[in-house]
DNA sequence: CTTGACATTCACACCAATGGAAGGGTTTCA
DNA sequence: TGAAACCCTTCCATTGGTGTGAATGTCAAG
């Protein structure tokens, strides 16, 4: 698909999505005129990426991740470094923390919720 | 205690803190001599802050849900007005979408992790 | 030929965070 | 008492990262 159906379906601005580009987070083959053909498997590529981004990973990260996050289970075990696994390990730990960040927050603004009436499923007799 | 102290005890540095402060994060009474005196759950209060920020949260919206936040269990009833409940109640599904994207891509580094053979630290006879 | 989608590129905006200088007061300790 | 270490404010500039605007040009189809 060319880059405006990709930005209707994933709501997303050409613009940014050259930027992933640019960032090496996404890529594209070109059509003979030069304009990007994207994969089927582009848009969902895009909402995680955009999903992470918006859990404050950096694209740095997000780079660095893409690669287990292949929808298709092909993985590319010759690329495993020590090293790299080092930083994944640190990364999963990282996001780990993250998660239970966010976790003990919404717990506690959802008791707020909660305890100042809020919530009522479809706003019963309000 | 000072800011030094606090400072020390979460690793933020005092030029940060006062920032904070600017923003309207934290708060703190102020000695004869001008001094800022924080109070002990400051460091809790700060640590959680840069939580929410490392998880994507904006200053803007963390200030908004603080009161939900507040150790001291004291809710301000009056403050809680309906469009301020739906700020509150749409930001709290924001942070469940934040989680299920960390958790889902969490897993797929764990489970990449595991399938190069990595993480055997922990569990030698893998 | 006009319209709309595509291309590239430069510059800008926003936010979190930092650095540093100026210029001054306070605490601590030898 | 003197010095070092700590604290204060204000101001201004900058960095790094994400994202956008706008100018300018190409391509394709009605």
């Amino acid at each position: 698909m060319r880059i405006g159906e990709l930005s209707r379906r994933t709501e997303t601005s050409r613009r940014l999505l050259r930027y992933y580009e640019e960032q090496g987070l996404i890529f594209s083959d070109r059509e003979a005129n030069g304009y990007r053909d994207y994969d089927e498997g582009l848009v969902d590529r895009v909402l995680q990426i955009r999903g992470l981004l918006g859990a404050g990973l950096p694209i740095r990260i997000i780079k660095q991740i893409l690669p287990c996050l292949r929808e298709t289970r092909a993985i590319f075990f010759e690329e495993a470094t020590p090293e790299m696994l080092a930083a994944l390990e640190e990364e999963r730990d990282r996001m780990t923390a993250r998660i239970r960040c966010l976790e003990r927050n919404r717990d506690a603004v959802a008791e707020y919720i909660v305890a100042v009436g809020g919530d009522q499923l479809a706003r019963p007799a309000a």
